[in-house]
DNA sequence: GTCTATACGTGGATAGAC
DNA sequence: GTCTATCCACGTATAGAC
């Protein structure tokens, strides 16, 4: 509710996605939020906590996204393509706190990092079931549901290594493009004949 | 030639895939190759220099494999997938090392950096040579070279975000799988490759 | 080349005044 | 709730003996 905690929020997901956890001090984040570093634990009780914080909103946000998506799609081939593009456009709208969920894991306490990992698998679950859908329906061809569904979420996870929110690439052309080559790896070439 | 030398780069691997370069000590870097924290500085500059080294070596190591692979295709869909193959297969069997080359670069100086990033760029260089050769040839449909170039390494790459080196999956399953998304992201649609 | 000992800076977190 | 001042642990790197 208080101002200066969002502040400090903002604050730390600037300086995580620049410098890395470990590499950030709490002295940077409350210069950021233009505050002294006591005011820090005013807000927050650690380091790792503000992490914490910032990890699970952007999985919710992440899980949120890939949940919505695709609920009108007519078939799953076009479930696929709304899926991958949304996750992308995410990752590419978000990819500072996306470097920050993907890249910080394992700077979490033991107990946050396995809340975070609940939130993964409902990701991977979403994706896999889609595919599953699609196949059973006819109209994907996935031999390996589980490895390919992990393929496609790579495409947009690993967005958030290269991408740069300050460069000419608009988030909504990689999206497009990841969305055809999920629905190219995935589409079944014909539709099974019918008797 | 020293075998100190090489124990400690060893150590530095282990140590560093575990938790980061940051947040991994000179003494934890020593005990691991069972020498005394000074031994570091006999044989290394400084922490970042032990890191360089790793990420020139393993960056050296991943250009190679992509430029060795694919020599002997037949044709551009098959050099697709075994650029793909060798590319993902590498990754799968150096996961520790390949999570230094793609997550470390930013605790490089800006001078090792930029010799990284030329290498970088001979990869992709590399990928987006055979697609373009494919497209020359009429037998890939790939719209966006650039693009579609960065996301077949993507796959590769992401690898080591998850990959378990303990785990039970073989690497040339989940490089075989990359090898046939390849195909079909790329593949034009009259020359279908077998999938 | 390896050790023990240590200098020296830095960083997370706290104390206590306002 | 914010500040200044500070504690204290830790980490990089070096000194100097063997």
């Amino acid at each position: 509710m208080t101002v200066a905690r969002e502040r400090l929020l903002d604050a730390a997901v600037e300086a995580f996605a620049e410098h890395g956890f470990t590499a950030t001090t709490t002295r940077d984040i409350a210069s950021r939020a233009g505050m002294s570093p006591a005011a820090v634990y005013v807000h927050h009780a650690t380091k790792e906590e503000l992490l914490f914080t910032l990890s699970l909103n952007g999985h919710h946000a992440a899980l949120n996204v890939i949940e919505q998506a695709g609920t009108d799609a007519p078939d799953a081939v076009a479930e696929v393509r709304q899926l991958v593009y949304a996750f992308s456009l995410w990752h590419a709208q978000n990819s500072r706190v996306g470097r920050i969920v993907q890249y910080e894991f394992r700077s979490l306490t033991s107990e946050h990092r396995a809340q975070i990992a609940s939130i993964r698998r409902q990701i991977e679950a979403h994706m896999q079931d889609a595919l599953k859908r699609g196949v059973a329906q006819g109209v994907l061809d996935v031999p390996n549901i589980a490895d390919t569904a992990r393929a496609l979420l790579s495409l947009s996870i690993d967005l958030v290594r290269w991408f740069d929110p300050h460069g000419s690439q608009p988030p909504d052309q990689i999206a497009a493009l990841h969305a055809d080559l999920a629905a190219r790896m995935t589409a079944a070439r014909r539709h099974p004949d019918r008797f």
